[in-house]
DNA sequence: AATTTGCGCAAGCATTTAATTGCGCATATA
DNA sequence: TATATGCGCAATTAAATGCTTGCGCAAATT
């Protein structure tokens, strides 16, 4: 199960992304992890497992605890390629600067 | 060959990553795609079956040809989920970061 | 010291996925 | 009209993915 694996791929899966949301705030234990959700222990530490070949979190062990911490500075690449073709779906903004010039004008207007 | 079928795990192919490279600015023909890689021509129009159920790209039939054209605003339920996380990898002034910075105090005052 | 708890390793299994090959049907072109 | 071209539709195969189960070790608890 070791193939290609990148961050692409690493957040393509929803179990996945939704333990990023998780380890985002603060750190988790794989076991608090998985009572999360409906899937075995097993399944959720190989997903982390995963995530953290990819550099999406750090494991800090404590005892025999791992801290599961989110990474999120390689999510930038995916960022990045994303952003190329913004202005293809937002075509009257051509940058992420408009974009958000545009977002704040409109949150800001009571 | 279809099941969990969404954005996040459309452009997890590095494949169709580069098919909408190319179909960005200019649309193409299948085979004018399939020419510029190394897998079958099949290969490709599955790619491209998979990129349009998707909504990634849309298919003008001209003739004998299907022009596919980028549709990416789709993208941006990807880039929605990973701009939450900018504030963890993007600690420099962006203007972004200080736009969620706002209403952050905003919403943590007390 | 004995037991419980957290968790990785590894084997096994069902699906999904990517890719190939062969076929056939339209639309072009000679 | 005969042939070439563009391309979708299976059917098939190999590999990857997600998940489970059983095992065992090391750290914590009793």
């Amino acid at each position: 199960m070791d193939a290609r694996r990148d961050v692409f791929q690493a957040i393509a899966d929803p179990t996945r992304r939704a333990i990023l949301g998780m380890v985002a705030n603060q750190p988790q234990n794989v076991n608090a992890l998985a009572e999360k959700f409906d899937v075995s222990r097993q399944a959720v530490s190989l997903h982390v497992k995963i995530l953290h070949e990819c550099g999406l979190l750090t494991i800090r062990q404590q005892g025999r605890e791992r801290y599961c911490e989110g990474r999120f500075d390689k999510l930038s690449e995916v960022a990045e390629w994303i952003e190329q073709y913004r202005k293809f779906w937002n075509s009257r903004l051509d940058s992420l600067e408009q974009y958000l010039n545009q977002i704040q004008t409109k949150t800001d207007k009571p």
